[in-house]
DNA sequence: TTGAAAGCGCTAACAT
DNA sequence: ATGTTAGCGCTTTCAA
């Protein structure tokens, strides 16, 4: 059997409320007590019960993080930097996942039992769209990444998608091209990192005063590598001609890319590539692949410190957070 | 406040006790009873408090993770498994990141205070070796993943490296190659995945009747894409001739796939590459790379399995589990 | 088949 | 500055 505060406080001589004072650190302990106190803690190698803790505190000091999937890389780093910021808040992560985009599934884990465990959530829908803001309605802390659910009854973490796809498009306009393809359209959708991304890029090209081309526009249903080769493969084959590609993520550009070089097409001379994301690989494709960093680090660290906020104050109303994004100029861009 | 069991129990007028056997699927009760039960919990939203069941259990449904950091995709695709296979067994993971192989760091997370909540540890060291095998003598289940210590206190699930590298080794023998360089050697290194994978080498080559060649191996310290790109580089510099190259992981091939191509080399015509690990990622490189599938899926179930069971009976000897590999032929491995 | 009551280890209110 | 005590919500004897 593990030590307790009982047992601990048996050994230094001292009831057990001076022993919890001492390990929550309370201020009006006389120094020889608490060094009677922690003695005994180390003698015995005490370590506090955290489920007795919680169960009388309410508090579990871990929180939830649920997303599609673990195996794309923008998750998994956004993952890893929601667990670091985590870390800097004395919280514990526990990661769950919904799969690619299934809303039933992404329904159901909002109020599954194995929340109980975790004081608040931080979720990455893909599945729900803005239908379902209401579904978000929960009796817990939560904090909404993402772009597809605007205007929702919790609080939100976003990046400028319009902006920074605006700006991702002008530095390809920068880098004179005129003729620049979309891959990663998603035909009908109104709200959604599609739609504000290919703004972004219909608003760049209107203050360049290029004309707007709907056979440049690629449509795909899923954001994969796959996905990206296939869409190349089609714009190749339908002969539209065009000197840049945008990839509404890396996934889909490094894609292209693959297929653009099968082609015979030098890249950035033929063809300048631009992905979406930042992820770690695109500084390590070939050619390097320029993309919009979208301070995944900001987003992480905003999302676990509001979610700490609603923690402490569950009754202040729910805001909208947006993160500085960058555009990252590579080797798939380079120009002369 | 949320309903408890006592709530639930007036509502339905019965004593908690029999509320508790319904939540807990006791037998031996009475179906109008039963009914009755039901039809308050669905009524109150009943849902039960999962840190007192916990404090009275001794268990909370929780396993914990360590690993190095979920951005590298080896780790980020085996907390995927983990997560899935844990699901299985109703079980939810937290995933703690030790770093990029911070032994002390590792050493204070085996005994930190935030795995009290966790009923048992899947542990994948980076930094900790042999020599600290002693410290894996822990008071709560735990499984070691990997190939930096072998023979410790604690059940243990790994790969046959040396096998799987003997076998991807033969596959580049068998497409006519005989010159393989190597990239991933930890010179000095007698237990680890790179020694393991180094003993494979070697035993193919000598099967086949080739030499081994010192100045083939390019030695490197960490196993990511910039450390196979700047020793393919050398390698290259060196002059040394060699028409295959096999990496100790996924990561340092492509790295070293890059290089080869900036240089003016054809894969596989010019130089085949072999990596390791069976990444997403290798299906859709350029070309695509031929992989050692370390069975991710098997060690991650295996492991979850193995811990549900050391959960249960603390009591049993430690064991190792070996898992499947198999090599995965493509295009940079490819012949004629 | 169901009920009563004890207690898991801790925190917080109150008392001294 | 330190001690006493009452639960947090649940599971688990032990009874009935």
């Amino acid at each position: 059997m593990a030590t307790t505060l009982h047992d601990v406080a048996i050994l230094a001589g001292v009831s057990i409320k001076t022993v919890s004072n001492v390990v929550n650190d309370y201020e009006h302990i006389r120094p020889a007590t608490r060094e009677k106190v922690l003695k005994a803690i180390a003698q015995l190698g005490y370590q506090p019960n955290l489920s007795a803790r919680s169960l009388r505190s309410g508090r579990t000091g871990v929180i939830g993080l649920a997303l599609p999937e673990l195996s794309l890389s923008y998750f998994a780093e956004l993952a890893d930097a929601v667990i670091r910021a985590a870390e800097r808040h004395h919280l514990v992560v526990l990661v769950e996942q919904t799969g690619g985009g299934d809303r039933a599934r992404e329904i159901e884990m909002l109020s599954s039992p194995r929340l109980q465990l975790t004081d608040g959530l931080i979720f990455s829908p893909r599945g729900m769209d803005q239908n379902d803001a209401a579904l978000l309605t929960v009796p817990y802390p939560l904090v909404l990444l993402g772009e597809r659910i605007f205007g929702g009854p919790s609080d939100h973490v976003t990046m400028r998608n319009t902006e920074a796809a605006k700006a991702a498009t002008k530095h390809l306009i920068d880098a004179g091209r005129r003729r620049i393809a979309v891959l990663g359209v998603h035909e009908g959708e109104l709200v959604g990192s599609s739609s504000l991304r290919l703004q972004g890029y219909r608003e760049a090209l209107e203050e360049a005063g290029i004309d707007f081309d709907q056979r440049l526009m690629a449509p795909v249903d899923r954001w994969y590598r796959a996905d990206g080769a296939e869409a190349m493969r089609s714009l190749l084959a339908s002969g539209v001609q065009f000197d840049a590609v945008f990839g509404f993520n890396d996934t889909l550009a490094l894609g292209a890319m693959r297929v653009l070089q099968e082609a015979g097409l030098r890249i950035p001379q033929d063809v300048a590539v631009m992905g979406f994301d930042g992820l770690d690989e695109t500084k390590y494709s070939l050619p390097t692949l320029s993309t919009v960093d979208p301070g995944r680090d900001e987003i992480a660290e905003t999302a676990v410190r509001v979610l700490a906020d609603r923690i402490e104050n569950r009754d202040a109303p729910p805001e909208q957070y947006l993160t500085n994004f960058s555009v990252v100029a590579r080797e798939s861009t380079a120009t002369g």
